[in-house]
DNA sequence: CTCAAAATCACCCGAAAGGATGACCCGAAT
DNA sequence: ATTCGGGTCATCCTTTCGGGTGATTTTGAG
C-alpha cells in the first residue's frame, strides 16, 4: 500500500529528502555564523539557483512525456466499383500475378496458392516478389491494400 | 537579432528577472534584519519553496518541445459503405483490437503496428491473436479480408 | 474496496513470408 | 537464330507471423 504510493512519487519523496537535508545541512553547518553575516545575498542567490535546479529536476522527473499524435489527412480515392483497367496496364501486372494477388487478397498463404494453380511454393513466392516490386510495397498485406485502393482487384 | 534571442528564451529571461527582482526585494526590505536574526530557517524555507516553484514552472516552459506532436500524414480512401455496428458487438473486438485490426488492414506489420501505437511487439502479437480468435482465421490477411467483408472496417 | 475485463509485455518455438539469385523452358517478336 | 518476357522451380538466408502460456498493470463497474 504504503510502498506503492511511495513508488509512484518516488520524485517527490526524493525532492522532500532533498529539501529537509540541505535545509538540515545548512543549519547544522551553522552558516549563518560563517556566511550570514557579511553576505546575505550570496546566501539567497546559492539557495534560489539551487533550488532552481532542484524545481527543475522535479518537474522534468514528474512531466509525463504524453506525445501528441496528428494525423494529416490527404488523397481521397474514391471506390468505383469496377476495376480500373489502366491502372492494370500501367502495373504491368502478368495474368499469372494478378490470378495469385486475387488469391492473395482472400487472405490464402503462399502454400495454398500454389495447391491451387498446381504450382510449387516457390513459383508463386516468385510470383508473388514480383508483384510486390509492381505494386510497389514490401508485404502481402499491403499488395492487398493498395490493390483494392487502385481497383485492380474487387 | 538580439530580439529574436530574447523571444526564443523569454522564459529563461523571465526567471532570470524574477529572480534579480526577489533578490532585490529581500535586500531592499532588509530582511536580514527582519527575519534573520531570529528564524534563518523560516527564511530558507521560504526561499526554497519559491525557488522551487520557479524552478518547476522555469522547466515546464522549457520542456514544450517535449509536448512533442507527431505529424503523420495519411492517405484516406473513401468508400461507399457504413460499418456494421451489430456485427462489431456480435465478435465482440475491444476498442484497442479493433485499431490493430484497422492498421493491419493497411498492410502494416507488427512492428510497425507497435511503433504506431506506442506499445511493445509482443502487445500487438497478443492483440492480432485476439483478434483471429475472435474472427475466426488464421492469418492476418484473411483477418483483413473477412473484417472487410462483414464490414467492421472500411 | 473488489472483481473482471482489457491492455500490456515476455519467452519459446515452429511455420510462413520475403529478399536475392540463378536456372530452365517456351513462344513471340526482331 | 537470337532475344526477350513470362512462367516455372530451386537454394540460401533473414525476418515476420502466429500459437501457446504466463504474468502484471490499468481501468471501470458494482
Amino acid at each position: 500500500m504504503f510502498l506503492r504510493f511511495l513508488a509512484r512519487y518516488k520524485h517527490i519523496f526524493l525532492y522532500g529528502a532533498a529539501l529537509a537535508l540541505l535545509l538540515l545541512l545548512l543549519n547544522w553547518l551553522e552558516w549563518k555564523f560563517i556566511v550570514m553575516d557579511r553576505a546575505i545575498e550570496l546566501y539567497s542567490g546559492a539557495l534560489a539557483i539551487v533550488f532552481t535546479g532542484l524545481g527543475v529536476w522535479l518537474a522534468i522527473k514528474l512531466a509525463r512525456p504524453k506525445w501528441k499524435t496528428v494525423i494529416v489527412e490527404k488523397e481521397v480515392y474514391v471506390k468505383t466499383g469496377t476495376i480500373n483497367e489502366k491502372e492494370l496496364a500501367r502495373l504491368g501486372l502478368s495474368a499469372r500475378e494478378l490470378e495469385v494477388l486475387r488469391l492473395m487478397a482472400e487472405g490464402l498463404s503462399n502454400q495454398e496458392i500454389a495447391s491451387r494453380l498446381f504450382v510449387s511454393l516457390n513459383t508463386i513466392k516468385t510470383h508473388s516478389a514480383n508483384i510486390f516490386e509492381k505494386l510497389d510495397v514490401r508485404r502481402r498485406t499491403q499488395a492487398v491494400d493498395k490493390a483494392k485502393k487502385l481497383n485492380i482487384i474487387l
